[in-house]
DNA sequence: GCGCATTACTAATACGCATTAACGATCCGG
DNA sequence: CCGGATCGTTAATGCGTATTAGTAATGCGC
């Protein structure tokens, strides 16, 4: 008996569609007289010798064309194993309402690098509650579906970042993060640009310098004083303590009175680092249009980065840009080349010196 | 003969690699010790018949835990089922340089909509200037990694996106396209809304109101019209060419003497749509100033949607708001009824009326 | 003409997961 | 205690493409 056995195929049931599916290599190799495999080799540009004939080229990509063929990705990418997609993840939304705290800046230059090299991206939040992430203690999981993850954002859970490393997992951290031990990381590298920005007041003319700093001890402010230390050092000013001024609430701290006894002091220059709140800067700003300083003439004034929106239509600072895109796309060629099972590559951006106009020369001392 | 035959596998080459890769289904299987077939099934929630134990099933899921395992999209998607990735493709860049110009407001919806029903996005990266897979005539193509994909702006090529269509892949457009047939799209209402503004300011006691609009055929445009000349009849007031001004430029040709000549007729009310330029709203903003007029004393004035960014300073316009987040989401529900074959959900999304400042009664004529 | 290299192609997998027929075990009624 | 029903699990297969070993055909040198 011939009888179509009931047994018949385990795996899917095709539920026979009479819509004429869209076609598979199979179907343009049969049109074309040539096999599965030749159709693939002729699709994929392979580096490897397998050598086509033209006739055989042509007799393809006529069927192909005829046929309208489009390839499934699924299958592709399932066939190389290679996805093809980089994970972003941040614990706070990646589109948060409020656009201030966004990642966007950093996003424009992860999705440039990404495009250019062929990766299409997954995003991921910490946030959502529901659904997908189901965000039990393993959500990071999740990121696993990606051939390799970047973090934003210093809010991803320690223990979950280091075992996905741990597994081998191709992870890359947007901002410097080296209490984490393996865990590569890309970030800006304040202490040079730090350094930069003292060199070109010392260049003016300055001999002494203050820094405004807030009391932390996250490595983007250790590192800006850091800079700001070794550019003194380097231009043979007086660093020390009395260099540095920090406070928990410089709004409150920096004094006019403090301000004028600086002055009096003879210090002609103050740098105040970038912070979240911004709040060094403000200070620094305030105090100085209290005690009626004409900067740049009086004094000069100095920015470790960008001023907080509220601040930004005064006068450019002269200062440092963070230059966030090309964050986003240094991290994405780091990842890559993780993912590639190649070395981590540079993790430092260089920052950009920004001129400003709150810089200038010295006042004359008669 | 059983020998072990040295012709061994073709397919790929493992390229035993000593790196941990990702953990399959294989190796959970092997640490709960059950077969693949049952790790499937216990992570699938197959409405079907299938029965697991609540033994197994605990034993399958701590195996799961244990190795952080997450499905291959790739593979899922293959083997027909879903991947719960629903992708988001723009032509341009989703994150463009110039912040004005993205789809941000439109993610922020997109991705909080995603989350809650439980997909992860794909943010398919097709701007991709120059570089690898992205671009190319089939760059389309690659969204068929996912359950369904939301299409941003209108640069999308309309032949393959019906081919998409054509092949019963769920696609939504963000935009209103009606002039592409079957495709599935999301847009905001502007005949209601700017009916809704009409109706306002016929009920402020305006009796000759004034559109003013660049002169194009984009469905926003005429929806805006439509809804303008669909409020003055409801309110029982003149419609026809003489309410609506119509102009290529309308900056130019929106003179202080044909401001006053309307004025002089009687025309209390103007209202000028919202266009990517913002020209309609700055030539009448601007006439309306150059003539002197008080507003909302002398004349009022409102505006079919948002400021350009040059003039969110001055006072808020009466009008309404594009809810972008919500047009968002409403893209994502559309969507995910696609994906699970139901039909497609209310393709409108209201806008929401701005009380704003720059309308109020008209003159009282003595 | 025989070995050997080269060319042009095909056969046979494998990728990771979902699906389903089939099978062993247990339970039940008669 | 035997046939059938039910439950729980597995073996076997397919999805569509990429890869590689193998092979037939041809060319080349001597």
């Amino acid at each position: 008996m011939e009888e179509p056995r009931k047994r018949a195929r385990p795996g899917r049931s095709p539920a026979p569609t009479g819509r004429t599916s869209r076609p598979r290599q199979a179907e343009v190799a049969r049109l074309a007289g040539v096999s599965q495999a030749t159709v693939s080799l002729v699709l994929g540009a392979r580096k490897q010798g397998a050598t086509i004939s033209e006739e055989t080229r042509r007799k393809v990509l006529d069927a192909v064309r005829s046929l309208g063929y489009v390839p499934d990705p699924a299958a592709s990418r399932l066939a190389a194993a290679r996805n093809n997609l980089l994970g972003v993840f941040s614990f706070t939304s990646t589109f948060p309402t409020d656009v201030q705290h966004s990642y966007y800046p950093f996003l424009v230059g992860v999705e440039q690098e990404a495009a250019a090299r062929g990766y299409d991206l997954v995003l991921f939040t910490g946030s959502s509650t529901g659904g997908a992430g189901a965000a039990g203690p393993h959500a990071l999981n999740r990121v696993r579906l990606a051939d390799g993850c970047l973090f934003l954002g210093r809010h991803a859970p320690a223990d979950e970042l280091l075992r996905l490393v741990a597994d081998g997992f191709p992870v890359v951290h947007l901002g410097r993060r080296d209490e984490l031990e393996g865990l590569a990381w890309v970030g800006a590298d304040y202490v040079s640009a730090s350094k930069e920005v003292v060199s070109h007041l010392a260049g003016l003319g300055h001999r002494r310098i203050v820094l405004v700093r807030e009391d932390d001890e996250a490595p983007a402010s250790t590192d800006r004083e850091h800079g700001f230390l070794k550019g003194l050092a380097e231009a043979g000013l007086p660093g020390g303590p009395a260099a540095v001024f920090r406070s928990a609430d410089p709004e409150h701290d920096l004094t006019a009175e403090r301000l004028r006894g600086w002055l009096d002091d003879g210090v002609t220059a103050f740098v105040a680092e970038e912070t979240d709140t911004g709040d060094a800067w403000r200070a620094l700003h305030g105090a100085a249009h209290f005690v009626g300083i004409d900067c740049p003439r009086d004094a000069s004034l100095a920015l470790l980065g960008s001023p907080p929106p509220d601040l930004s239509d005064g006068p450019t600072p002269t200062g440092f840009d963070i230059p966030r895109p090309q964050l986003g796309a240094a991290a994405v060629r780091m990842l890559a080349a993780l993912v590639a099972g190649e070395q981590a590559t540079e993790p430092l951006v260089a920052c950009a010196f920004r001129p400003g106009t709150t810089a200038g020369a010295p006042p004359i001392h008669l």
